[in-house]
DNA sequence: TGGTAGAGGCTTTTT
DNA sequence: GCCTCTACCA
């Protein structure tokens, strides 16, 4: 990037009062801009930092501000607030919680303790099973209702069916649970504090009055409940400066509404706009690849990238047989990258699902090239981490039941499902938590349960005395000493070596922890890590190749990226099909994953992947046929037969737009699948077929072979059906 | 209560 | 294809 700042970059550093919108390009510079202004409005405007505050998407996006600011002005991020939405949330909630009853020693739950509490109230109603929906869609409705701003009274009454009404009830429950509990799940966190705010009105103007400057990153992926508070905390002062992209919103699944951007000046009236095109990243090279893609979307407000730096090479392209050839020419292409003198720390390889990282790993590992995986298996997931952390809440929050229902019976104590069942529901009935059950005396129980618990009780008030004591770091060695963890692990796993190596690690996360942090309490550590995101662990300085899905890679940048699996049902992904909304954020994933590359840029498809262990065919994703052939180095499946047709001329959106005619794979190229039967490849995902019954249609899925091979139809006149092709009254059209 | 085998779900993305 | 949960038996 150049030294000085452009016209535009100016003019939205300078342009401190009242509201002002950033549309900002990918690679234009925003994070510049953000940090200049603050640093403008501390040195040329003579605003305290106390009078500032920050939302970024990450925590490691705030990290980077700080240090940046800390580079030009020394001093001024102490007293600033820079943070994502979830931090500052807890922040507000530990100092003013109280007055909505929010305790300050509050637990925070996070996705997976939410789908265990929601198991927990399921089971207790009798539920489990009888709802259609799985545990976890339960939770994520409940995730967005929440985000939406609908508390339960709010969707009872606007529910007719049955099942919806029992989810409702879950809802209720929950709410009630996490009270009792003492306990705030993700959405809380901001979610409360909106509460906190309309309740009390001294509490709202005491920050609105505060933050005279209110700054937010990424503003294209602000839920309601966000937009509640930014509103919220920007309504004295009104200085509310926002930075986003429409074209880069890629998380209305978590409730983001690309509204918020696009309305942005009806909302605040005498908005400043401001927009930047010109990229300082990538070649133009890859700008125009990825303008021409982004443009076949309709809902956006219309941006052309530019460049006056280098034109650049061609958008490699890579085809492979299938996910194990994907990864291995991926392999390939990195140590020719490396060759050519591109640094390992440089190049990233991008994918739409954790899942696909696999393939890659397996032969990353025998091409032993060092390479870090953001977001496969967290740290903080791992059952035994997960473990040592409940008896670390448990010593934070007593009330916390769902970590005490995690570790009763972990280590084996004799203490399983039944002993819990019964302590529950004592619980209940005297509306205390469980762990006040055990504290003051159980009865109902067989003797030698009693005698189980009350062992359990000395344990758990021995380790009370060290939390009382010692620091973090202490008090989780004396978790895993006393209840002889490490033992436990070695006596029940093969795999013990690398689980005690977490639980080891945990320990040495927690000393990190108290040599940087002021506050060295086993409370602070816990809420520290409750809200660290993959990204935020990712070390780029190390000589490793980086992989991480399309979403992670928001906000970075790499000299070289490959986008692994540009194929129709990952790229986009066969969930978002059939709605021509899901379908343009697919596009403005793939948009994103293409402008993270400064240099170089490769996509890659193969032509058969496992999914969920059935092999399926692939075709080339329809965006790939979005990027212009001069910007290409190679074409899309050399092969004559394919056809090029448009079947969403009425407007469905989601039936692949392209198909095959007759049997391209089978006939054309026969000897890479000599492997497979012909049938196997026969239908292919995206072929057009009719059938004797239910008339024309397109094929979504295929599974199996042979006899057992199976077609999913997605018909022109409406309904999806899965056939055995073999034997289905259906052929492909011609 | 604990162990095991089999069933069933899952894999879209995450603060 | 893998992981988790459940049901059933010891």
């Amino acid at each position: 990037m150049s030294f000085r700042l452009n016209d535009r970059q100016q003019e939205a550093v300078q342009a401190t009062e009242g509201p002002v919108l950033v549309i900002a390009g990918a690679g234009s510079g925003k994070t510049r801009v953000l940090t200049e202004r603050i640093a403008y409005l501390v040195q040329e405007k003579g605003i305290h930092p106390y009078n500032i505050l920050a939302f970024t998407f990450t925590n490691r996006a705030a990290r980077e501000m700080r240090e940046r600011l800390e580079q030009s002005s020394p001093g001024i991020s102490e007293r600033l607030w820079v943070g994502t939405f979830h931090a500052t949330g807890v922040k507000i909630l530990r100092s003013h919680g109280r007055e909505i009853g929010v305790s300050d020693r509050f637990t925070i739950y996070d996705a997976d303790d939410s789908l265990d509490l929601i198991k927990d109230i399921l089971s207790r109603q009798g539920l489990h099973g009888q709802l259609i929906r799985s545990p976890r869609a339960i939770r994520d409705q409940i995730s967005r209702w929440k985000n939406d701003l609908m508390t339960p009274d709010l969707v009872a009454s606007g529910v007719t069916d049955n099942l919806k009404k029992r989810i409702v009830s879950v809802y209720r429950e929950y709410e009630r649970a996490l009270a009792r509990a003492n306990a705030l799940d993700f959405d809380d966190l901001i979610a409360r504090v909106v509460e906190l705010f309309s309740v009390h009105s001294q509490a709202k103007d005491h920050f609105a009055r505060r933050f005279q400057y209110v700054l937010v990153d990424e503003f294209q992926d602000t839920n309601p409940i966000q937009m509640a508070l930014i509103d919220a905390l920007a309504s004295y002062h009104k200085n509310l400066f926002v930075v986003g992209d429409d074209d880069q919103s890629i998380y209305s699944w978590r409730g983001a509404k690309v509204d918020h951007i696009l309305n942005f000046e009806d909302l605040y009236s005498g908005t400043r706009v401001v927009r930047l095109e010109q990229n300082y990243r990538s070649t133009q090279m890859i700008l125009d690849a990825a303008n021409h893609v982004i443009a076949h979307n309709k809902g956006r407000k219309g941006k052309n990238l530019w460049t006056d730096g280098d034109r650049g090479e061609k958008v490699g392209l890579i085809v492979s047989m299938d996910e194990e050839t994907e990864a291995m020419n991926m392999l390939n292409t990195v140590n020719t990258l490396v060759t050519d003198g591109h640094q390992l720390r440089d190049i990233a390889v991008l994918y739409r699902t954790n899942a696909q990282s696999r393939a890659l790993e397996d032969v990353l590992k025998l091409g032993g090239l060092p390479y870090q995986i953001i977001g496969a298996v967290r740290f903080y997931e791992r059952m035994e981490v997960r473990d040592i952390l409940a008896y670390c809440k448990l010593l934070v929050n007593p009330a916390d039941n769902i970590s005490l229902k995690r570790i009763l019976n972990v280590p084996r104590r004799a203490l399983g499902k039944t002993t819990y069942e019964n302590l529950s529901v004592m619980a209940g009935k005297n509306n205390v938590s469980i762990m006040e059950i055990l504290k003051t005396g159980v009865s109902g129980l067989g003797t030698a349960q009693i005698k189980r618990c009350a062992e359990f009780v000395k344990l758990f008030t021995d380790l009370e005395g060290v939390a009382a004591r010692e620091e973090a770091p202490a008090v989780i060695q004396a978790v895993l000493d006393e209840t002889k963890y490490r033992d436990y692990l070695r006596d029940g796993f093969p795999d013990s070596d690398s689980r005690v190596e977490n639980v080891d690690e945990l320990v040495t996360a927690a000393e990190i922890f108290t040599e940087t942090s002021e506050d060295r309490s086993l409370r602070a550590f816990l809420e520290e890590i409750a809200l660290v995101a993959d990204i935020d662990t990712w070390d780029e300085v190390q000589g490793q190749l980086t992989l991480m899905t399309l979403h992670n890679a928001k906000g970075l940048e790499f000299d070289c990226v490959i986008i692994a699996g540009v194929e129709e049902g990952l790229v986009p992904h066969y969930n978002s099909l059939d709605k021509q909304e899901d379908l343009e954020e697919e596009r403005r994933l793939f948009y994103v994953g293409m402008t993270r590359a400064r240099k170089r840029l490769f996509l890659s498809y193969a032509n058969m992947r496992r999914r969920m262990g059935i092999i399926e065919g692939g075709s080339p994703s329809r965006f790939l046929y979005e990027v212009p052939e001069e910007c290409l180095d190679g074409s899309i499946a050399s092969d004559e037969n394919l056809l090029f047709a448009e079947t969403d001329s009425d407007g469905t959106a989601g039936r692949p737009m392209r198909f095959f005619e007759g049997r391209p794979r089978a006939a054309t190229q026969k000897r890479e699948f000599e492997d497979y039967s012909q049938e196997e490849v026969y239908y292919t995902v995206g072929m057009r077929v009719i059938h004797n019954d239910f008339g024309k249609g397109v094929v979504r899925r295929v599974e199996g072979a042979g006899e057992n091979l199976r077609v999913t139809v997605i018909f022109d006149g409406g309904g999806e059906r899965k056939f055995l092709a073999h034997y289905a009254p259906m052929r492909p059209m011609n």
